[in-house]
DNA sequence: TAGGCCATCTGGTCCT
DNA sequence: AGGACCAGATGGCCTA
């Protein structure tokens, strides 16, 4: 721990010397005995009372042979100030201890809306991020063909660059869910499909549900199409949208949306405190039908509407994901 | 036991 | 000045 600050530092001239942290303590294994936390380095090391005299030991330093150093003094160190410094690291732990659990919730909402979502067998962080490339991959070639990949395809596009075991458990998945659970469970209509059909406009509102630990190749797809992506695929609004085939609302991987999963409150405003709460970064998106329609794939509000021409076909789908991010920014 | 994954602390940088 | 973000370092846990 040699290194040098080339420009003045807060961290530096708090401390008041480079090596700060070596002089005050010795070893690593005194930080942790001194911190009672295995693994990290925990508190400030150096500012137990005992190590309060980090200014005297610069003092000497500039008595050696060594040249002065220039720029402004540097403040003493004094007891005080080394408070407010540890009280100002352990402030900076806790939010990044905060931004870090935000961050891992996010993942956890992104695995929930994967494929193959599984609590007891969670994905990797990087598998997660891998999966879900793929996963808008495979989606956006759906979406561009019109045509319901062939089941081994689309379980090889998913699976592309991920592990052996992560891959695994995609085909497994997807190729071994429990299919009848999905006819069985879903008898009645669905309420937004009425006004679906009269509007032409398809409403679906995502279960705000956990994920299933499975769901198989066929009613995943069945979960893209109806009732946002049969129109697309299908390229017609003569036939009302199949009602008799609602999108599951049990523990089945939630359907594709662009704009993101996400349960709406009472007043119709996104429920940000429920999973797949997307909504506040990612408005809702039209996406134009083949025929120039629109097909609403969720009832947001706001909802925007894409032109034909900013369709997401006009886009290569190898970059749908940032393209699509700059539409809705616009 | 090695390797993968993870949580946490830490200090630097950028931004408000 | 303080917060957000980032990357490096470190040690714990788990599994093959």
């Amino acid at each position: 721990m040699t290194k040098t600050y080339t420009k003045p530092k807060e961290m530096a001239e708090l401390v008041g010397t480079q090596s700060w942290m070596d002089e005050a303590l010795s070893s690593k294994d005194e930080l942790k005995a001194e911190n009672g936390r295995q693994g990290t380095f925990g508190l400030v090391p150096g500012l137990n009372e005992e190590h309060d005299s980090i200014e005297e030991e610069e003092e000497e330093e500039d008595d050696g042979e060594k040249p002065k150093r220039r720029g402004p003094k540097k403040k003493k160190m004094t007891k005080a100030r080394l408070e407010r410094f540890r009280a100002r690291r352990v402030k900076a732990n806790a939010r990044e201890r905060t931004r870090m659990h935000g961050l891992n919730d996010a993942l956890d909402n992104l695995r929930r809306v994967m494929p193959c979502y599984s609590k007891t067998q969670k994905l990797s962080k990087i598998e997660t991020l891998r999966l879900a490339r793929n996963y808008i991959w495979a989606l956006s070639e759906v979406l561009e063909t019109g045509q319901t990949p062939e089941g081994k395809s689309f379980v090889e596009m998913l699976c592309k660059g991920l592990s052996q075991p992560t891959s695994n458990l995609v085909a497994g998945c997807l190729q071994l869910g429990p299919q009848t659970l999905f006819l069985d469970k879903h008898e009645e209509k669905t309420p937004g499909c009425e006004s679906a059909i009269s509007s032409h406009s398809f409403t679906y509102q995502s279960p705000g549900l956990p994920s299933p630990p499975y769901g198989s190749m066929e009613t995943h797809l069945l979960h893209l199409k109806p009732p946002a992506f049969k129109s697309l695929v299908d390229a017609s609004f003569g036939n009302p949208p199949d009602c008799t085939t609602p999108p599951y609302e049990g523990p089945l991987t939630p359907p594709l949306s662009i704009s993101g999963n996400f349960s709406l409150k009472q007043d119709g405003s996104p429920d940000l405190d429920k999973p797949y709460a997307f909504m506040a970064h990612y408005p809702s998106v039209s996406l134009a039908g083949a025929h120039g329609h629109p097909t609403h794939f969720q009832n947001a509000v706001p909802r925007y509407e894409i032109p034909i021409d900013m369709s997401y076909e006009s886009y290569p789908h190898h970059v749908a994901g940032p393209q699509l991010n700059a539409i809705f920014n616009e």
